[in-house]
DNA sequence: TTAGGGTTAG
């Protein structure tokens, strides 16, 4: 059963081994009728017994005479366990290993977990490759070896070394070690939440390739984490491919691409996530109280809050409750319109239905207030839910600064973001973001510079938001040089700058007169991938009207509605504004009517 | 080991 002979030269098993280590004090050598002795003071765990014989021998050669003797796994385990604990050491790997197998040889699947999980966490620096090689040079049991490189992908994955995890699967088919779900499926669903879809895709494409057999699961994940970055398409596909692998799609599986419409979809996307919905009741799938939330919550983000609440009453005709969840996007999209008196008699009904509001709720109610200037509201609220022993979250906390840096209360605000660190509630980019928003609303440049090393000496990192309130700072005090030399920075240091960072340095060209310049970051955002949104139209047809060149403007105009792309309030004032008033009709078609429902 | 709600930027 054990590889020794094979892995192990012999003189290394029964000669002199271990360097400083005389045969003659050596516990297991031949003749030495001491050994019953030390197995028996360690499965009884008489440890201050052995401890003394541990003077003349080191607790490595102990454990690996053990291993030698092929004493019972259990009881090496206990005593590996103890002496590294005791002596402050870590065992050389391959003994590790050995035991691993040894367990592995037994079934005795927990103990290797939780052997793995300390090997693991003692964050030695060994390469993947070393250790896959350990593994297959101390067991010569094939399927012992996959058993133990899968259950150390799971340990990465449980001990958040998701990178190594992934680097370990990589790894393990140079050594045909057969993988399972067990440590794909958890994988998997580390990098989705890791946003390294990627890598994620790269695991899936080689579970087939290897055929490591998938499940629903799998499936569900990698669904998960395609509609988290838009790939819906592929998404939708994907539930086709699992059926022809045979397996059924769940309620989960059509939740999640439901969610990904409502999330990531574009043009149309509450369309397509009902017809989802369609295609799922069509294939004998019901849907759950989740499918209902999920449908809510994506209508009020789209700003009908009048098909959330008709989904609401077909929820409860389908004899589905609503819980927690559904009216708090429902309080939310109420409260995002402006609509508080709603937002407050919803929570009444909640409440009268026995469900007890939760932070959520009460955040979704603070930023409402806030929104509509009502910060004494949202201050009177945030004692009040002290009162009742609710613990605010660092959420709340962000709300409620957010509020007051917006009302120029930015002493309040400092003594919020004081209060919550007291609090023992580490404020987060949000908090800095919403300070610095404030600071930049006053002008106060040294402010800024104060609170963003601030932010940086605790560790925490700038994201696309914090650059584009600095962006848009830089722009409104007619320096958008400097602005897109943050653009530069931000993208050495790997962020990404999105649509709001773009607009909002072409806004910052414009007022400066420089269309040129807001013309060719257009074509570079397009170029990394980000089509002109309906921001992007208001600024460049702004740009245009501004220098007189109407026409242009009028063609900007008909492009953006020929791409599908609703004008908003702005582009009406600009169009009435801008043209109108200055004695210019626009030629699109069909379109001008609408002007009047904005004015 | 898989799905739902709350904060910050144009």
């Amino acid at each position: 059963m054990y590889p020794r002979s094979r892995i192990f030269p012999a003189r290394l098993l029964h000669g002199n081994i271990f360097p400083g280590t005389k045969r003659a004090i050596s516990p297991f050598s031949s003749g030495d009728t001491s050994e019953p002795r030390f197995t028996e003071l360690i499965s009884k765990q008489h440890w201050s017994k052995l401890k003394p014989h541990l003077k003349n021998t080191s607790p490595s050669t102990l454990l690996q005479h053990l291993l030698n003797s092929m004493a019972d796994p259990d009881l090496t385990l206990r005593y590996f366990k103890w002496s590294q604990k005791e002596f402050n050491l870590s065992h050389p790997m391959e003994s590790t290993f050995r035991l691993l197998h040894s367990l592995a040889n037994h079934k005795k699947y927990s103990r290797m977990r939780s052997l793995l999980n300390g090997f693991v966490k003692s964050g030695s620096s060994i390469s993947i490759h070393s250790i896959f090689h350990a593994i297959s040079m101390s067991g010569d049991s094939f399927c012992a070896n996959s058993i133990i490189a899968d259950m150390l992908i799971l340990s990465y994955v449980y001990n958040m070394k998701t990178h190594l995890g992934f680097e370990a699967f990589k790894r393990a088919g140079d050594y045909e070690f057969r993988l399972s779900v067990l440590s794909c499926n958890p994988l998997l669903s580390a990098l989705v939440k890791e946003s390294e879809v990627g890598d994620m895709e790269y695991v899936y494409k080689e579970m087939i390739r290897r055929r490591i057999e998938g499940n629903v699961i799998s499936f569900n994940i990698v669904i998960n984490g395609l509609c988290k970055v838009g790939k819906l398409n592929r998404a939708s596909d994907l539930i086709e491919d699992m059926k022809a692998w045979g397996i059924s799609p769940t309620v989960i599986t059509y939740n999640t691409l439901i969610d990904g419409y409502c999330k990531k979809g574009r043009i149309g996307k509450m369309y397509k996530a009902d017809a989802v919905l369609k295609k799922m009741i069509a294939s004998n799938v019901r849907p759950n109280e989740i499918t209902f939330n999920i449908l809510i919550d994506g209508y009020c983000k789209d700003g009908s809050i009048l098909s959330a609440m008709k989904v609401f009453g077909e929820m409860q005709n389908q004899g589905l409750k609503p819980n927690v969840v559904t009216y708090n996007s429902l309080i939310n999209g109420l409260c995002c319109e402006g609509r508080l008196d709603e937002a407050i008699s919803l929570q009444d009904e909640m409440v009268s239905l026995g469900l007890k509001p939760s932070i959520v709720t009460y955040n979704a109610l603070i930023n409402g207030y806030c929104k509509r200037s009502m910060v004494k509201e949202a201050s009177d609220l945030f004692d009040d839910i002290a009162r009742q022993g609710i613990a605010p979250s660092a959420i709340t906390y962000n709300s409620l600064i957010d509020g007051y840096c917006k009302d120029g209360r930015m002493e309040d605000a400092f003594g919020l973001h004081k209060s919550m660190m007291e609090r023992g509630i580490s404020p987060d980019v949000s908090t800095y973001n919403c300070l610095i928003g404030g600071l930049c609303r006053e002008g106060n440049r040294k402010g800024v510079r104060k609170l963003v090393d601030e932010m940086l000496n605790k560790g925490l990192r700038a994201n696309v938001i914090t650059y584009n309130i600095l962006v848009d700072a830089l722009c409104k005090e007619g320096e958008s040089r400097k602005a897109s030399r943050l653009l530069d920075e931000m993208v050495k240091k790997g962020l990404s700058p999105n649509h709001v960072t773009f607009n909002t340095l072409m806004d910052g060209y414009i007022r400066e007169g420089n269309l040129k310049a807001a013309l060719n970051l257009r074509t570079r955002m397009e170029k990394e991938g980000k089509q002109a949104n309906v921001v992007t139209y208001n600024v460049l047809i702004s740009g245009f009207c501004k220098k007189g060149k109407l026409e242009d403007a009028n063609g900007l105009l008909n492009e953006m509605l020929e791409k599908g792309l609703i004008p908003n309030r702005t582009t009406y004032e600009i169009i009435k504004e801008q043209m109108m008033d200055k004695g210019f009709v626009p030629d699109i078609e069909g379109h001008l009517y609408s002007i009047s429902a904005y004015s």
